[in-house]
DNA sequence: ACTACCATACTTGTATGGTAGTATGGTAGT
DNA sequence: ACTACCATACTACCATACAAGTATGGTAGT
């Protein structure tokens, strides 16, 4: 009775899941964009079942909206939901970091540490894809090191909503030797288990994130859900 | 160009959908239970079409395991999940509270009092099934008086994963009447602008629905998970 | 008695055809 | 010129058929 689960090749299904959902987020597709369940299967010369079975998963995440007998379109950004995913987002991660300066295990602190290492030498080089990438890992480590992996995942999921308007923002504007040291400090506190210095940095590092929504609703009004009778 | 959105008929998608997560949240299909799509598409008398794509989203929110070529089992309580659900929860619970204490919508307060006189009612009725679904309203008029409708959705998601074992416990042995101080407490808190009160109160609350995972695990070992290696 | 093998009956994954509801553009009538 | 109507070409939804992988039980061979 060998589960062999985690090496099992990826389903047609799963291809068209992920395919779509990058372009999705990437602004390829831009929200309102319409996609019908034939166009895709043509483009992925596959039948309309696995395209389907991705539409529902990508329906469920909030990325499509499917009218049924009418038609499916990327959905809008919704502006209310972007605030409350950035809510949602700084009070887990300043609850995280939080348990994260009273206990962590030493294995991830060594690895916080080379991420960090890492970062000043992406910044030195400039390599600003690189640094987006162990900016993600760096928190990443953080849950993991307090046992908070399910916690990362729902994150992951909610951070969906903030990427397609960060997307927009284009993300070019960051100050990175301002992330670093936010970044460094965050180490610190979790060494040093700094309760306070650790929330007090994540609150102002979440702040950072909020990109000007309505600069981007006026900038962008076609891909943004107009609010109306509700 | 008129969206009759909300009205719109339930789709056998739906139907299977919603019947299977209530018979999964409440244990009438034990985790662990074996099912196929063959055996739910006879028993509702449908294809199998949609019942697949009703277990595509059953499987997205963890409550079905698909192994390809296998079978699909009802997944097993993963406590570790469990643990962290209830820490997300406490935390998105205490944000929200603390800001209603700070702004709160008039009309929503107008509910949130009337739920209270309902409560107690139930009480002195003692009618706990009513009651059960005031608690769950109350925490929901909380929700909407500060704008975090989204936030809201997203915790029912989690809770997904607090159910189970919540039912396990077999939730009879609630104190209602502590449960009521509390409430009143929050709606107290929330007219006063009391933010340190609303804060104390709600962890207070959230921590009434620890289950005590380890002697259920004891108890019911082939509900759960067992973490072998990882 | 025990093991290796294989037929068979499962499982989920994918492809395809048909159905019902909807948007659209053209046409006939005013 | 304008409006009401209808044929047509879409859409997503559902049913069915086929494909491919897996568990199981029986059997033949040792």
């Amino acid at each position: 009775m060998e589960y062999t689960i985690g090496t099992q090749a990826l389903s047609t299904r799963d291809i068209v899941y992920r395919s779509l959902k990058n372009q999705i987020l990437l602004l390829e597709l831009p929200p309102g964009t319409g996609i019908s369940e034939k166009e895709i299967s043509l483009k992925f010369s596959v039948s309309r079942t696995p395209v389907r079975e991705a539409f529902v998963r990508l329906a469920q995440e909030g990325l499509l909206a499917v009218y049924p007998q009418r038609g499916t379109v990327v959905s809008l950004i919704d502006s209310e939901l972007v605030e409350e995913a950035r809510f949602m987002r700084e009070h887990l991660e300043r609850a995280v970091i939080r348990e994260s300066c009273s206990a962590f295990q030493a294995r991830n602190l060594i690895d916080l540490k080379a991420n960090l290492d890492k970062q000043k030498l992406c910044i030195e080089d400039q390599d600003y894809k690189e640094m987006f990438m162990l900016d993600e890992e760096f928190h990443h480590v953080i849950f993991m090191g307090c046992n908070k992996k399910n916690t990362w995942e729902v994150i992951q999921q909610i951070k969906v909503h903030l990427n397609r308007s960060r997307m927009l923002k284009l993300t070019a504007d960051h100050n990175w030797e301002h992330l670093y040291r936010q970044h460094y400090g965050l180490y610190e506190a979790i060494e040093q288990h700094n309760i306070q210095q650790g929330d007090q940095i994540m609150q102002e590092h979440m702040a950072l994130t909020i990109a000007d929504q309505e600069m981007l609703m006026e900038k962008y009004p076609q891909y943004y859900k107009q609010r109306s009778a509700d």
